[in-house]
RNA sequence: CAGGGUGUAGCUCAGUUUGCGCAGAGCACCUGCCUUGGGAGCAGGGGGUCGCAAGUUCAAAUCUUGCCACCCUGACCA
């Protein structure tokens, strides 16, 4: 990608009337333009990078069995009025009647339309176990909207659904996505303790959720660094400085992010869409269930708030927008000028039929320091300049994101390194 | 929903206290020159119903009232 051409430009100043580190850096990136409170495009580096969340949830969760589809999320009153939940969730649903006066919503999540559409294609044990996901927007009127992309009103969600024959086998699958979930997140970059929470609405049965450590988070955790043992404080009976009752360690307290949880939801939505399933004996029972849910735009946000300095974001290595960041530096005038040029785009082309995804920072009316600039704010990774000073050493320059000086690398020795950094 | 804060150019803001300085600065953008290792410089130029609506006044960005939007704290939060 030439950055020249690509669509969202950084802006120097934070932007107004944004406090939380994701809504500024984000925004003053150019990975989001904000539409209202709660509300965000993706633009292309945005959009990128939620890409590769979602190519790694996809990964995990096709890794336990999971398969994608997609649900709608205009939803007719009728089947929220089977569950209660028409009125239950009345405070957080965006509801309206279209030009005929049907009343219908804009679906803030899906377990009533997939419990119906699985009674068409779960009759026997023999169907079962089955899980479904999608990656799909939500809409919630939230009494608040707030912290950027932490809690937005209309946001991405993957939604997993497990259609089990009884608790056992819910239970099973439940430490399968427990495990998959650990993986989604040390993937990001992230941190999670997995805490126990409880049920919510859905159920009396307990949840875990995987809260990120961030003073950018809405719940306050009470958590063992030792061995990441963890509650949230609102069911805890726990308190800070108790010693860990899993290990010889102390129970901290901190702010923190809840960006998944999963629940056991039993058989309430079954029960409502008469989902059953006949046993080996041709006995009806209802189908038991169970979500799993992570926001993969909330995920973003969570890692702009857990890895950024003064200067930018840091850019987990399998999410970043792009692997490298190539930047060119034009001597004045002169021989030197077309030089540096040639070499930029040579390597350029290089990377890129090696596979590597480049943003080429080929912009020429920059200056050295405002290249700079920006790509300590994107954070992409690696940094790679070609400039006369680099030239002259028949080198280039890297420098990770983190790093405090670059290091010179000669030119027949660059193709090793992108070898074992990104093939 | 309660409390607090903020709305003036694409962005960040000054001007509002004390109404006739009435549209300002920096950045960004356009033209030309110059410049290229940490957000350069010079010259010229385009760009704003001062959040919206009423009201007071000879006169309103400035005063009054109502509304809206955004941010923060709380309530709320599968």
């Amino acid at each position: 990608m030439h950055q020249s051409k690509l669509f969202g430009k950084t802006l120097r100043e934070d932007p107004k009337d944004e406090v939380s580190v994701n809504a500024r850096l984000l925004e003053r990136g150019g990975f989001v333009y904000k539409t209202m409170a709660g509300v965000y495009d993706y633009l292309p580096l945005g959009w990128r990078v939620l890409e590769n969340i979602n190519r790694i949830i996809r990964e995990e969760m096709n890794a336990i069995g999971g398969q994608e589809l997609l649900l709608s999320a205009l939803q007719p009153k009728e089947r929220w009025q089977k569950t209660g939940r028409w009125e239950g969730l009345e405070e957080i649903m965006y509801r309206f009647k279209d030009n005929s006066g049907r009343e219908m919503a804009l679906a803030p999540t899906h377990e009533e339309p997939l419990a119906e559409i699985a009674t068409r294609s779960i009759f026997s044990y023999k169907d079962l176990p089955l899980f479904v996901y999608q990656i799909q927007t939500k809409f919630r009127d939230e009494p608040r909207a707030k912290s950027g992309l932490i809690r937005g009103r209309e946001f991405l969600m993957k939604d997993l659904y497990s259609f089990h024959t009884d608790e056992k086998d819910l239970d099973a699958f439940y430490k399968k996505a427990d495990a998959a979930y650990r993986r989604v997140f040390s993937r990001c970059g992230l941190k999670a303790f997995v805490t126990e929470a409880s049920g919510g609405t859905f159920t009396k049965n307990y949840s875990h959720e995987f809260q990120v450590l961030s003073e950018a988070g809405e719940d306050w955790l009470l958590y063992c660094a030792k061995c990441g043992y963890a509650q949230n404080k609102e069911i805890s009976k726990i308190g800070v400085g108790h010693k860990c009752p899993k290990c010889t360690g102390k129970i901290e307290q901190g702010r923190s992010i809840e960006a998944g949880n999963i629940f056991k939801l039993g058989t309430k939505f079954s029960d409502a869409f008469g989902l059953f399933y006949a046993d080996a004996r041709g006995v009806k029972n209802p189908v038991v269930m169970g979500s799993y849910g992570i926001g993969p735009g909330r995920l973003l946000g969570t890692m702009v708030e857990v890895h950024a300095d003064s200067r930018g974001i840091l850019w987990p290595d399998e999410v970043a927008p792009f692997g490298i960041h190539l930047i060119e530096l034009l001597p004045r005038e002169g021989g030197g000028r077309a030089k540096v040029k040639k070499a930029a785009e040579k390597l350029y082309k290089d990377l890129v039929a090696k596979g590597a995804t480049v943003l080429y920072d080929e912009r020429e009316e920059k200056t050295a320091g405002e290249k700079f600039a920006d790509a300590d704010l994107i954070g992409i990774p690696w940094r790679v300049v070609v400039s006369e000073r680099s030239l002259e050493k028949k080198s280039v320059e890297v420098k990770r994101r983190d790093a405090e000086a670059p290091i010179l690398l000669k030119m027949n020795q660059f193709g090793a390194f992108i070898k074992k950094e990104f093939l």
